[in-house]
RNA sequence: CGGGGUGUGGCGCAGCCUGGUAGCGCGCUUGCUUUGGGAGCAAGAUGUCGCGUGUUCAAAUCACGCCACCCCGACCA
């Protein structure tokens, strides 16, 4: 390609609209432009970097042994309705009405096609297993769309779903997708990590997330460096600690006039964070429940909305319900003497001895507390705080580290979930029919771009792992206009690579030398040969990567092949 | 959806408080010079000042309403 003839439209200056690195360099380098809020559209440059992204996801995906095909993107409601994510959904999922007044969906997802087809064509266990996949636009009218591309409303994913005659085999092609992203993100030149998920609103049982490694990242990824643990922070169990120790200290009450907060209490009377806990409440099914935690740690929202006695949809109490049941207000609360409440105690808070509590009543705390001696009410311990780095791994192995990162895949067992609702059934050898075994499987083809960028960038702007790059090399003559030497050095160079079947481009616009360096390095061109009087002059061109940077001086001659290996190794 | 903020040329912004000729930088066009890291000089073009209503002799500026976008929160395969 010629630079020319293709359309390069970078910026200088910064869009006030970007917040995060992927969102301003994608605009900067012109790989996207926002059209509204979270609708982007996908500019020539940014559009190779998805196509490099699906033909990998394509072709592993075949490779694996699942079909592609395409599902409509206007689905019926009724469908929806069938599976009951018509009303599950909410508002995410955009609907409208045709001419006939009949109700429609932008799909944000497809099983219910996928499992509606599944129940029509799929009648024997002869046609299982079987595998659909496709690439194609999604839309969820996310609340508050933001980060650019990260979390845009519109969004291409690929979506495979699985149809299996038992769980057995449901369970092999699960592993066989696991071991399919793993190729998938390793080709596309990723750091990444694999971790256990919570299975959200989906459904089902088993379940992975596959996270590109970055400090940006929106969620939190605890694993042990001496094990292959790895599990969202949402999921990960926070086992628990060292056994509670003998209580020494007789219970105390003291005045903490003004005291709010856990770090305003610790400042006061001179303690550690954990030796206090801290008691936050939220509505139940039957009465209050106040979750006691330890004052360091923090509460973990998927895991006490699994708490029996817990209301759903999480909802913090209001301050008159609390003091009406407490007899006290916020930063004043805790579990001696908590009448009507449902207490839930964290496995960390409930292993302290002589700790500091709110004394249910304004400012006023108690010391040298103990469950045993001065809490009468039953207590349920649980597990309802997010584990921290140090925490001990949940399988014994070490202890645990946090990483930030960013899903751009996520594999599910569905079991039959969908299959029993829509009552999709298949008849086994015996001849009785039986609801799908069923898997699904995404990948977040435009995420995983600007995952890519998040991770992968400096000063100077993106730098694209070789496999997705817009091109793979760039040819930058200096002086292509004025120099005939230079131009058909230039023009032969990139005919020979073109030829060799490399992805080039030809920087050829009548620019400045620095405006073409800084082009290629914000577009993130992985390799870049460039082409002057001087170094012809020598016999040479000077090649240099984007990654590393220290230049150096090719024969002419060896360009082509040179730069072949260069490809080969990365 | 709750809270906060911003809408002025393609992009980034000033002007608004204290009403009176719409301005700066980048980009764009033309010419000359320059040519190994986002050039210099000169001459130009580009504005329903988000939309509407009101106040006023006069509104980018004041008031009210609406819309869009951004940020924080809540929410989220």
């Amino acid at each position: 390609m010629r630079a020319s003839r293709f359309f390069i439209a970078t910026h200088k200056e910064v869009p006030a609209e970007a917040e995060v690195a992927s969102h301003r360099l994608m605009l900067r380098a012109s790989l996207i432009r926002r059209l509204a809020a979270g609708i982007y559209t996908w500019l020539p440059l940014g559009h190779r970097v998805l196509r490099k992204v699906e033909t990998i996801v394509r072709e592993e995906m075949d490779r694996a042994g699942a079909i592609e095909m395409a599902m409509p993107v206007v689905q019926p409601g009724e469908l929806w309705q069938a599976s009951g994510r018509w009303h599950a959904y909410g508002p995410e999922l955009l609907r409208f009405k045709d001419r006939h007044e009949r109700e429609f969906v932008l799909q944000p997802t497809s099983e219910e096609v996928i499992t509606e087809l599944a129940r029509s064509e799929l009648k024997s266990y002869r046609r299982l297993p079987a595998h659909f996949y496709q690439l194609q636009t999604k839309f969820r009218d996310e609340r508050r769309p933001r980060f650019g591309i990260l979390r845009g409303r519109e969004f291409v994913m690929k979506d495979g779903y699985s149809f299996h005659a038992d769980y057995a085999d449901l369970q092999r092609e699960y592993d066989n997708m696991h071991a399919t992203y793993t190729r998938i993100f390793t080709r596309l030149g990723l750091r990444f990590r694999a971790v256990a998920a919570d299975t959200g609103a989906i459904g089902g049982t088993g379940s992975h997330e596959f996270h590109v490694l970055a400090d940006s990242g929106e969620d939190a990824i605890a694993f042990c460096p001496g094990s292959d643990y790895a599990a969202n922070v949402e999921l990960a169990e926070a086992v628990a600690a060292a056994q509670r120790p003998e209580g020494k200290e007789p219970r105390r009450k003291v005045a903490t006039p003004g005291v709010k907060t856990i770090a305003d209490l610790c400042k006061l009377l001179q303690l550690p964070f954990e030796k206090t806990v801290k008691t936050l409440v939220y509505e139940g099914k039957d009465s209050l429940v106040a979750l006691v935690l330890r004052g360091d740690h923090e509460m973990n929202e998927t895991k006490t909305s699994k708490l029996a006695a817990i209301a759903t949809p999480l909802r913090q109490a209001s301050e008159e319900a609390v003091r009406r049941a407490f007899g006290a207000g916020f930063g004043s609360l805790g579990p001696v003497g908590a009448a009507d409440v449902k207490l839930v105690v964290d496995r960390s808070a409930d292993a302290l001895a002589d700790f500091v509590c709110g004394a249910n009543e304004d400012g006023q705390h108690f010391t040298g507390v103990n469950w045993a001696r001065d809490v009468s009410a039953p207590v349920e311990v649980a597990d309802i705080r997010n584990v921290v780095a140090g925490d001990p791994s949940p399988d014994g192995k070490g202890t645990l580290e946090i990483v930030r990162g960013i899903e751009v895949g996520h594999i599910f067992q569905l079991r039959t979930k969908y299959s029993e609702a829509m009552a999709a059934t298949f008849l086994n050898e015996a001849g009785d029919a039986r609801p799908f075994e069923m898997g699904c499987y995404g990948i977040g083809v435009t995420r995983a771009v600007a995952a890519a960028i998040e991770q992968n960038h400096d000063e100077r702007g993106i730098v694209f792992p070789a496999p997705i790059a817009p091109f793979e090399v760039c040819v930058v003559p200096i002086g292509y206009a004025k120099s005939d030497k230079v131009r058909a050095s230039a023009d032969a160079l990139y005919d020979a690579l073109a030829a060799a079947g490399v992805d080039v481009l030809l920087d050829d616009r009548e620019e400045r030398p620095g405006v073409l360096f800084a082009d290629m390095d914000l577009i993130g061109i992985p390799h870049r040969l460039v082409l002057s009087e001087r170094g012809l002059a020598a016999g040479s061109v000077e090649y240099k990567a984007r990654r590393d940077g220290t230049p150096r001086d090719v024969p002419i001659g060896h360009a082509v092949s040179f730069l072949k290996e260069r490809l080969a190794a990365a």
